[in-house]
RNA sequence: GGGCCAUUAGCUCAGUCGGUUAGAGCGCGCCUCUGAUAAGGGCGAGGUCCCUGGUUCGAAUCCAGGAUGGCCCA
């Protein structure tokens, strides 16, 4: 029975990963990881929720993999952890897709299939996805204890997030607000600053444009001149905004006298205007004027002004503004600072409200047409037509945006804003941009306006007595408390969960006058129900945290988080909010983030352009861990850029390592090879060994801080490195040790040192790419065949062996590679094979360590540059001739005609003295007609050229020399070779095995000569047992072969 | 207007503490090996390290200012 198996030539990623995950659960590998670490010391991790709404798209599947990393990281470690996965469950996100399968188009049809159905079909669309996720997630290669999953629409949460609440209207931050907003006609609701950013918030929309004549009170046919692109607010007009420091015109026309920006005339009035005066727009503020809609009772009380306003732009329009407080987020601001009147044109379904005359009861945007002909009636209109501009509309339902003066419930930030700061000084930001921009975005935050005008969501705990009573708010922390202050408390316990429309029917006994009172209908903000997971995942309601070791305290604060950089001020945000709130210290000790996904040529992924990838096709395509090293080597400053080309250049750098990993086990299970037959000690083994232990060493060292610091980008660039390294020169440089066919210490210490390697490297990148490692792991574990060795995820993390450390060797077989490509760049520069054995590698070395490195390891030097002996010389004299001249451009200016001379001075001179002083920044002198010149060294032109039958190379402070004459034995030596080659390949193509013996007739001329010399050579390389001089005998595989200028015809057959 | 990030070869990107001649992969050209390899290897061409100043014996790297692009806030 061998220790070892072969295994496929190639690999199949994809079959591997699904043998794995098989192999994982039979063995239940993660429970029993659990089990081993549940002793172990803490590591705490808090998953971010992924909106359980949809699958699972590759951006998840980038922050997945780290989540997955660290988690497999520590618990190699031996740390005890939670595994625990959460989904976020609530709010529009949910409701809109829901409505999309249900065919409802409106707040009024989902109120008319009624709020319980609605709820259900939300939480079941939630149940599916969560489902559907975990799949996919399982399939990434993530360990979690999936049954444990939280769910943020659990009662749990939503009792939490009522004890935040009241603890905030405790300190007196709970506020009611009205404010202008972006509002969703179709969703009914406002849109908050979050639903704001994004790439689809932004569409080309057509609108009409209108310029307006607003007859100014006191001068008769005269005007201030507007233009908007909103027709529908102007009947919420109150006043004009102009830019003071701005210059505007007044300008006479056929029609009147009109003001506007001087930069605007020329384009609004065309042709046919005479300017009268230009005035800085400061003289214009406080002018009054009648307005477009003055007529309606709702605009009765309005007198009309123009304001000043810094941020009037002259880019568009007329440089003059309407303003319209309850239309405008900006003009509500402005309204507020200049205390003008607010005048709310439309309700939640954008439809005029009483008090509008004509306009009540319209859909505002649709009674543009309307409106345009009533204000050219009024002879208010100078010009209208189309205008596209980009315009924000909803992210969920692509509807148009308007701005809408809505009511909200906010919490006020100034009291918590320097708490916050202070605690979001003390997290460990990686990378620390990350918490500067934490810091920049408290620093401006506005009130969280945590109200939402929707039914699937956190039952906002606000019930606010009746308006003929006291109209006191009260805030309730838990269901206790709301059971004690129920009208009926029977009615909350049988409340199947704490979700609209159920929860609707509890009415309170107002605590401060005991009349009746209504929780308010809002439901709340989606990351209320995100950020609280750092308390509600741990029961820290449910226990005394008074006293000591509490679940809770022992799992918090989080010593580890990560998600997308936008979640900084989401989800890092609404954690850090409410963990101050509650107990005044930030909820995390690092956070990690990293930037957003891309196709290859990185552009962002959209349906619509048809570059998006699925998660599922892509891990079909690619393979789990092909995908996650795609993820792990982008540095996280900057976006990934996914795709199937990025992909195949990973399957080839896997490549490399399964060879290795190939060769191993082929050659161990053909040799017989078992690691627990003992190998010699690391000190006897020879210096290649050493030397790939010592880099093994470092490596270990690397990726443990690499995974401790939260930026592993460089360990797989490292890893690669060293892959490089053992396939390409270790394991090159080795083969004919595992090869041979004495098994002697030699060979034995070749297959314990790539044993050790290979098992010891697969422990360092498992936690990156699971799968592939696993499946190396089983292989190159012996006994495997007959019991399955357990998970490489139950072995520990290997320690960085100091004793193995050997910088001196790393450092000097770093400089024997680069001899190995000086001697290799001067037979390429001269042509000569590889397979040519030459007499002499002459080397230039001025530094002793790099002298003491070639000649400690001469032999790889020999065999790699194949060349009979390497000879190395103090001064380069012996391998480049110099010769020296003017520098014409500097020295003609200078001599004129005498620069002949000059030249004819410097070829008398000793080229290699001038050479070297020149080097050193000297100065040289010469004598021309008598006279002294001084040169100095920029003057000169020190060439320098391979002296006559080398082939001369230089690189890294190194001169390399090839001596390129051949004589009659280098010749033979050569032939020699091509034929091995020859039969080598004419075996081959007879089709025999490696392993095969072979009877070999050689014939054509020049055979006996070589025979003479080289028979035993050959009969070894090609594993002949017997060479004659002869035609090819009957039923041999037979071939003609040209050696240099004869041919030769091989014969050979199987014995 | 404020904040954060980026800018290095044709493309995609490394480049710790400031240190000799700035690297890799892909692509391109030439060559080569094949007893691990649907492979591998070597060599070559290709660079104003965005610009301008400054600090320093020495700057891709640190500082200041600017340009361009991306993102966040207003």
């Amino acid at each position: 029975m061998t220790a070892f198996k072969a295994p496929a030539k190639t690999p199949d990623f994809k079959e591997i990963e699904a043998r794995i995950l098989d192999f994982w659960e039979d063995s239940r590998a993660f429970e029993s990881l659990v089990e081993k670490n549940s002793d172990g010391p803490r590591f705490s991790f808090i998953d971010g929720p992924i909106t359980a709404n949809n699958p699972m798209g590759v951006h998840h599947a980038w922050g997945r993999s780290y989540k997955d990393v660290f988690q497999r990281y520590k618990a190699m470690q031996g740390y005890s952890q939670r595994f625990q996965n959460g989904f976020d469950c609530q709010g529009l996100w949910v409701e809109v897709e829901v409505e999309r399968d249900l065919g409802l188009n409106s707040k009024r049809e989902i109120e008319e299939f009624g709020l319980d159905r609605f709820a259900r079909e939300c939480r079941d669309r939630v149940l599916r996805f969560a489902k559907r996720i975990t799949d996919q997630s399982i399939r990434l290669g993530m360990w979690m204890d999936w049954d444990n999953s939280y769910f943020t629409y659990s009662d749990e949460n939503i009792e939490h997030i009522w004890l935040f609440l009241k603890t905030c209207h405790e300190r007196g931050w709970i506020r009611r607000g009205g404010r202008v907003m972006p509002w969703c006609m179709r969703c009914g609701t406002s849109l908050s600053q979050h639903e704001l950013v994004g790439t689809d918030t932004y569409h080309e929309i057509t609108h009409t444009y209108v310029t307006l004549r607003f007859p100014i009170e006191n001068r008769p046919g005269e005007y201030l001149l507007v233009w908007t692109t909103t027709p529908w607010t102007l009947a919420g007009n109150v006043a004009s905004a102009v830019h003071p420091e701005l210059t505007y015109v007044k300008a006479r026309t056929p029609d009147g006298i009109y003001y506007l920006s001087k930069s605007a005339a020329e384009a609004v009035l065309e042709s046919g205007y005479e300017i009268i005066e230009e005035l800085p727009g400061a003289e214009l503020v406080g002018l009054r004027y009648r307005g477009p809609w003055d007529e309606l009772p709702a605009q009765a009380e309005v007198v009309h002004t123009v304001v000043s306003w810094e941020d009037v732009s002259e880019d568009e329009g007329t440089g003059i503004v309407h303003i319209a407080p309850g239309s405008g987020a900006e003009d509500f601001e402005l309204a507020g600072e200049h205390d003008l009147p607010v005048v709310i044109p439309i309700d939640g379904e954008a439809r005029y409200l009483e008090g509008f005359g004509p306009l009540t009861g319209r859909r505002a945007l649709d009674a543009t047409g309307f409106i345009v002909q009533n204000l050219e009636d009024k002879g208010m209109l100078v010009d209208t037509g189309d205008y596209t501009h980009r315009y924000p509309v909803c992210w969920r339902c692509k509807e148009e945006i308007v701005f809408n003066f809505v009511d909200e419930w906010f919490i006020a930030c100034d009291g918590i804003r320097p708490l916050m700061k202070s605690a979001a000084e003390t997290v460990n930001w990686v990378p620390q941009s990350a918490g500067k921009r934490m810091q920049d975005w408290l620093d401006n935050m506005g009130d969280w306006a945590i109200s939402r005008k929707r039914y699937w969501g956190l039952p906002l705990p606000f019930y606010v007595c009746g308006d003929d009573a006291c109209g006191k708010l009260t805030v309730i922390g838990s269901v206790d408390e709301l059971r004690e202050l129920a009208v009926d408390p029977a009615a909350v316990d049988a409340l199947p969960e704490l979700h609209r429309p159920w929860i609707d029917s509890v009415t309170l006994n107002c605590p401060s006058c005991g009349n009746t009172a209504h929780r308010v209908p809002d439901v709340g903000d989606c990351w209320l129900d995100a950020g609280i997971v750092p308390y509600s995942t741990l029961d820290y309601m449910r226990e005394d945290q008074s006293n000591g070791d509490t679940g809770w305290r022992n799992w918090f604060p989080a010593e580890f988080i990560t998600e997308m950089r936008e979640q900084i001020r989401l989800w890092f945000y609404s954690m850090l909010f409410m963990s101050v709130a509650l107990e005044d210290r930030a909820p995390y000790k690092s956070a990690f983030v990293y930037e957003k996904v891309m196709d290859e040529k990185g552009e962002a992924m959209h349906r619509s352009f048809g570059n998006a990838i699925d998660f599922d096709d892509a891990v079909k395509t690619l393979g789990a861990d092909v995908m996650r090293w795609m993820y792990l080597g982008t540095n996280p400053n900057s976006n990934v850029k996914f795709g199937f080309g990025p992909g195949k250049e990973i399957v080839r750098k896997l490549l490399t390592l399964w060879n290795v990993y190939s060769f191993f086990l082929t050659y161990a299970e053909l040799d017989g090879f078992d690691p627990r037959e003992g190998v010699p000690a690391v000190a006897e083994r020879p210096a290649l060994d050493r030397w790939i232990l010592s880099r093994l060493t470092s490596l270990v060292a690397f990726a443990s801080n690499r995974y401790d610091e939260y930026w592993i980008y460089p360990l797989v660039a490292e890893l690669e490195r060293f892959w490089d390294d053992l396939s390409n020169w270790y394991v090159r440089l080795s083969r004919r040790r595992f090869w041979k066919s004495q098994a002697d210490d030699d060979k034995r210490a070749a297959y314990g040192t790539l044993h050790e390697v290979l098992t010891t490297m697969v422990k360092v990148m498992a936690p990156l790419v699971p799968f592939v490692s696993e499946e190396m792991h089983q292989n190159l574990t012996p006994g495997v065949n007959s019991d399955a060795a357990p998970s490489i995820f139950l072995e520990d993390w290997p320690a960085a062996d100091p004793s193995l450390l050997d910088e001196g060797l790393e450092s000097q077989m770093a400089v024997v590679r680069s001899v190995v490509g000086l001697g290799r760049a001067a037979r390429s520069s001269s042509g000569a094979k590889v397979r040519q054995p030459l007499s002499e590698l002459v080397l230039g070395m001025p530094k002793q360590e790099d002298r003491a490195a070639v000649q400690a390891h001469v032999q790889i030097v020999l065999d790699e540059v194949n060349v009979k002996s390497v000879r190395i010389v103090e001064s380069d004299d012996e391998i480049l001739s110099h010769s020296i001249k003017p520098n014409y451009r500097l020295l003609g200016p200078r001599f004129g005609r005498r620069v002949g001379k000059v030249a004819q001075a410097l070829d008398n001179l000793n080229a290699a003295a001038v050479a070297a002083a020149v080097s050193r920044g000297e100065s040289v002198t010469i004598s021309i007609d008598g006279s002294t010149e001084t040169l100095e060294p920029q003057e000169l032109d020190v060439r320098h050229e391979g002296v006559e039958g080398l082939a001369v190379e230089a690189r890294a402070g190194m001169v390399g020399g090839i001596a390129l004459a051949l004589d009659d034995d280098l010749l033979l030596e050569g032939k020699a070779r091509d034929l091995v080659h020859a039969i080598q390949n004419a075996r081959r193509g007879a089709g025999f095995e490696v392993s095969d013996r072979i009877r070999l007739h050689l014939d054509g001329p020049g055979v006996p000569e070589l025979l003479d010399v080289y028979a035993d050579h050959i009969a070894t390389e090609v594993l002949a047992v017997e060479i004659q001089t002869a035609a090819p005998a009957g039923g041999m595989h037979v071939e003609s072969v040209a050696l240099a200028d004869t041919a030769i015809t091989v014969g050979l057959s199987r014995l």
